[in-house]
DNA sequence: TTAAATGCAAAGGGTTTGCACCGGA
DNA sequence: TCCGGTGCAAACCCTTTGCATTTAA
């Protein structure tokens, strides 16, 4: 029996991650696999020194380097993608789950999602006046949110 | 005679800025006119480092601690705004000089303004929709310019 | 006179790198 | 066996901070 016996489930698009390494030459590692357990878990878009840390939950012997140079493979293979937070912070996140963009209120720093649909139309614009392919999901959108705004 | 006679002209709206300052009860140094200067003869967007450097050209004597400081300072006040490049970097750009986003491509790394009016359709929806008021100078969009994407 | 601003030097924080050792395939 | 990965520790880079000193107003 293959070492799979070992492998407790990893859930939805990650349960390919191993064998998609493996497929490139790369190797499936402890390590490996706790980071990509932690970014199944992770909701949205989380930062390296978060990631770090949430990796040290599990496994507290986790190093900073091994995290970030696992990030770069996995964006690499296409399993990430990184972007940058309201601060200009790298954040990663997870493929596919439908590209998404966000929205960052700077007064009470709450953030929301914002979906393909809603940017489809600027997009597209950019596209047929300049040629640009915009990636709306590299980049968080500043500004006030409705309560705020409002003046609350 | 005041000492203004001393006070080379200072271009644009950057000529108040010295009356600005005094008028809030803030000084106006050397070294705060010599970042002004940089400022002023910055085309768009430029890092933290990259003013400390420029400074430095013209005054060798010019601190880190003091630009950014001074950055601070001008953002208080109005004068400039921050706002973040494609690496997520922290970069400062004039104002008024009209409401500009900025495109970069991530392929060959060139970056082209995108002025309001590019913007507002989609901004306007954004706000309609969520009363959301979303800044898009503040952030840099990523993206394939014409030419990459062509596969040049 | 006096609070604002500067300069220095050191800390800070997240990320990256070099290198010897380890271990998956 | 062999090359990819890991861990450690130090380097890095930009930015921030504390504190004594200077200086604009």
């Amino acid at each position: 029996m293959t070492p799979s016996a070992r492998q407790p489930a990893l859930p939805g698009p990650w349960a390919e991650a191993r064998d998609l390494l493996r497929r490139r030459g790369l190797r499936w590692t402890p390590q490996r696999r706790t980071l990509i357990e932690v970014l199944a878990g992770a909701d949205g878009h989380v930062t390296g020194a978060e990631l770090v840390e949430r990796c040290r939950a599990i496994d507290p012997t986790t190093t900073p380097s091994t995290v970030y140079r696992t990030l770069d493979v996995l964006e690499a293979v296409g399993l990430i993608r990184h972007g940058h937070g309201p601060d200009g912070r790298e954040e990663f996140h997870v493929l596919p789950g439908g590209e998404h963009g966000h929205l960052h209120c700077s007064s009470c720093g709450q953030t929301w999602e914002i979906d393909a649909a809603e940017t489809r139309t600027f997009v597209a614009g950019l596209r047929r006046t300049r040629g640009f392919r915009a990636d709306l999901s590299h980049v968080t959108l500043v500004g006030l949110c409705a309560t705020c705004a409002a003046g609350g």
